[in-house]
DNA sequence: AGACAACACTCGTTCAAACAACTATAGTTC
DNA sequence: GAACTATAGTTGTTTGAACGAGTGTTGTCT
């Protein structure tokens, strides 16, 4: 401890790689607490995530390799979490006749009752998760955040 | 369009849930960025932390359930980690005559020597992932990393 | 000293993520 | 109009994460 600049530069190669790991760590910790919502009920949140953008886009489909570029994360096995929703019956799938390439997807009745129930118990997660912040922290953080990634993401729809 | 307060408000419930779906996709972005540097070794990012926690400590000896607690993200599976580690020979594992319950954990001379290779380019790579934002930014971004998951974070050396 | 509880992992199993190879359909070119 | 290319998903396989039950070891209590 004799000859250290900061603290960081003990633990830390460099201040980017802290700023990294504690990304992570935080990332880590708030996906847990939401993990708690889903879990029981059977779903991830990556397939919340997908019914969420079926549920905007309701009553219209959407086709399936649109809705694994529009994930928040990447989703390279899309067609098998679509597999489970089905299974569930929280959505649809059909082949339009005039382009039978594509499979459009929509959400059902059962799917949007899902996220009526979850919608509560998910909105409470949520501000146990960041109601500590006050809204200035939390523009300032999601400004940031917004700026940490922003030369990464390369999208057709960044809703940034 | 015609009665949204702020745009936000049109497609998140809150701006708690913003911030969060903010997060999980920078910490994606910047991940996938970690993983090109972390897979062509045969690493992991958990695998390279437990590394890099036993380099800290070298020559000295870690218990295993030390190191799953001192984990970036939690590791139930701290076991079949070390195996692997073990496998490839990048850590010891020695069962104390004194207490037979522990086992001691410590890095091999060719487990420094994959961090010593690994160095530059992660530094690189860190460079990359946040090197647009300058020193204040990253600062005020660690920090408030720091308040949004010090509720939820209740360890023994947390090292925030 | 024997029973019991606490500790420190370990193992079995199930489930999700990642990557690449593959199939089916539609458009394009000569 | 036959071959070629692009599009849109799907399937196979491997790997890692998660959870819980089980094992061996030590400390404690009476």
């Amino acid at each position: 401890m004799s000859e250290g600049k900061k603290s960081t530069q003990v633990k830390f190669d460099s201040l980017e790689q802290e700023v990294y790991l504690n990304l992570w760590r935080t990332y880590d910790r708030l996906r847990s607490m939401e993990d708690e919502v889903f879990g029981p009920r059977g779903i991830t949140s990556q397939q919340y995530n997908v019914l969420r953008l079926l549920a905007a886009h309701h009553p219209d489909s959407v086709p399936t390799l649109t809705i694994a570029d529009r994930m928040i994360s990447k989703a390279p096995d899309i067609t098998r979490m679509l597999d489970k929703l089905e299974a569930s019956s929280f959505i649809q799938r059909t082949r339009p006749p005039e382009n039978r390439r594509m499979v459009l997807i929509s959400i059902t009745s059962s799917g949007l009752a899902l996220l009526g129930e979850i919608a509560e118990p998910l909105q409470q997660c949520h501000s146990k998760q960041l109601g500590h912040l006050d809204k200035l922290e939390l523009e300032q953080l999601g400004s940031l955040l917004r700026r940490a990634r922003k030369p990464h993401d390369q999208r057709k729809n960044p809703w940034s």
